[in-house]
DNA sequence: GCGGGTGTTTTGAACGTTAAAACGCCCAGG
DNA sequence: CCTGGGCGTTTTAACGTTCAAAACACCCGC
């Protein structure tokens, strides 16, 4: 494996102008740039990226905590990894995965990877409701940046990207009314998630504005399951509400919802229309296709790593990118 | 941030005595060694992993690059990457993620890694037939370990660990048998899979132990969608196969065949026995729930983290890991 | 011919760590 | 009383890179 020294020696030049070649080119003569060029290439030099790092202090990796939240699943997850490498690389760095404990008790976890140096920061996500994570970490004064918003608390420590919900829901209730539909209901998750509350407000905002009712019109579900989606599907068709489009807050609920209607010979897409979140693998892959909201995966992840990246200039960086609607059969015009 | 020079000023040893203390603790004598821990406690001390990297020539992260096929969807992959990491760290390591090129093309950018000094090795997966990466790795030295088979090559370059297919399936043919099932049929993927070709196997070969018949049983689907699973299931009952149990490939396709059959009336799991294949996080969340075959992800991980970092001493390690079948509502006693 | 500027290259030191050799001490054996 | 060896500790010298500053070369105007 060749060394600056090694390289320099072959150019007849000193190291440092070997490095120079590669950190500041302009400060050589040109003729002296493509002879040490020559040499780099003859004999395959690579920096090594720990002298690099030990001298410059800086690692130019990124950590990311790999959930492990068994009861609800991240089907998107790996879309989102390979937007984040994908962006983080085209910065010259990458991405350090750890496991750690949730919540607080994590935390000393991320501060030993900052400590010794394996990681230069932190992305955050499958951000929680008061998660405590956001304000321990800029105690620390440790970089980091949230994918996603942490709910309920007004002023949020350090910079987060987030996906609109609320105007995702809005635009599926928008997209159900200009395909005919009257009366959207909503399923949605417990109050407690900060996430389906905003989702949530998007719909009934978005129906009042129509003039669409909303009264009885929202279900909540216990969990994130088709079961749970089908029984609030059920539970809406039992009551008599006679609705004709169902803007639910997740893929699986929505195949919760499709599930339930085909069993009783209703027909998704045609006589009720049907949104998911998220455009999870399963939406393109069932039949009819499930409209639902990608997330602008690569614009997400770009935004992390540039705020990550461009140093916390003065005020925090926050950024709220807005879904995009991916229309399939099971909201075409009734 | 405290540096190896602090705590020996600190505890009045020299540097070598606190690098000792850490590396080497027997060396000390117990006073000396209490001594320098307290300062290391006192002082909070990390010791600083690019240095040690750039003396010992060994940086303790492994590579992993992280896959985009769209067509394909690695629905557990959260699962694997979070044994993986805990593998890792219990060995003192971390994973780094990546992109590549598919194929050949992404090589140089495994090269350029371990070049570097950014990775001591890599993890393989999405193991394509015929897949080009392991002889190359093996050519230029790198260390590797693949999770999953080359499949068609009769000697395969460098140490893998793969899920027995083969075993599952047959292992569900049985289950499938034991339940009362007596005309199972198999829905799979393409020849040019080897992974399909090895599950197929495995079911033909445990059908002709039992006596139970094959013939016209085994149908191949284009690409892994609920759409060809079902699509499948409806050949085998159109072709009046008089079909009571059903192993399906994937847990997609098996899906595809729970949908077909509740469609035509038919009650998955009383009438017809139905198994999937990598317990993804649909198999729980359906209903009825969906038999199928749980890869031992944390043995997985550990014996690939073993054979990587425990250097290829001789023959590569080769290891066929036995999946776990779990038994849902899908293949209810009929 | 000389001082001063500009642009290019080299020198010396440092980043924080560990491997290997050297050192000082004490004790057993001749 | 000297020698050899084990033990615990320190010294020396790297690992490969970049920073800061010094040195050098060259051109120009006076």
């Amino acid at each position: 494996m060749a060394t600056l020294k090694q390289v320099a020696a072959h150019a007849e030049v000193s190291v440092q102008t070997v490095s120079n070649a590669l950190n500041a080119p302009h400060r050589l003569r040109a003729d002296t740039l493509a002879r040490v060029n020559k040499s780099i290439e003859l004999l395959n030099y690579r920096p090594n990226r720990n002298a690099r790092s030990l001298r410059t202090s800086a690692v130019e990796l990124i950590g990311y905590c790999v959930p492990n939240w068994p009861n609800q699943t991240h089907l998107v997850m790996d879309q989102f990894l390979h937007a984040l490498c994908a962006a983080a690389e085209r910065t010259g760095r990458h991405i350090l995965l750890f496991t750690a404990e949730p919540g607080v008790d994590g935390m000393p976890t991320y501060d030993d990877l900052h400590a010794r140096r394996l990681v230069d920061g932190f992305v955050l996500s499958q951000t929680e409701t008061r998660d405590p994570r956001h304000g321990w970490l800029k105690d620390q004064q440790i970089p980091f940046v949230s994918f996603g918003r942490v709910w309920k608390e007004s002023t949020q420590p350090g910079p987060w990207v987030d996906v609109d919900g609320a105007a995702g829901s809005a635009l599926a209730v928008r997209h159900l009314h200009d395909t005919g539909r009257r009366r959207i209901a909503f399923i949605g998750w417990p109050k407690s998630s900060g996430l389906g509350e905003d989702r949530l407000g998007g719909w009934r905002t978005e129906c009042k504005r129509l003039g669409l009712p909303t009264t009885s019109l929202a279900v909540r579900c216990r969990e994130d399951s088709i079961e749970e989606g089908a029984r609030a599907t059920a539970e809406l068709l039992d009551a008599g509400r006679e609705v004709d489009g169902i803007v639910a807050l997740s893929d699986i609920l929505a195949l919760g919802a499709l599930r339930e209607l085909t069993r009783r010979g209703l027909r998704p897409g045609t006589d009720v229309g049907v949104t998911g979140f998220d455009d999870s693998p399963l939406a393109e892959v069932v039949s009819p296709g499930l409209t639902s909201f990608k997330q602008p995966m690569d614009l997400i992840a770009e935004e992390l790593i540039a705020i990550l990246t461009g140093g916390s200039g003065g005020t925090p960086a926050e950024r709220l990118l807005q879904p995009e609607l991916v229309i399939r059969g099971s909201s075409a015009p009734g």
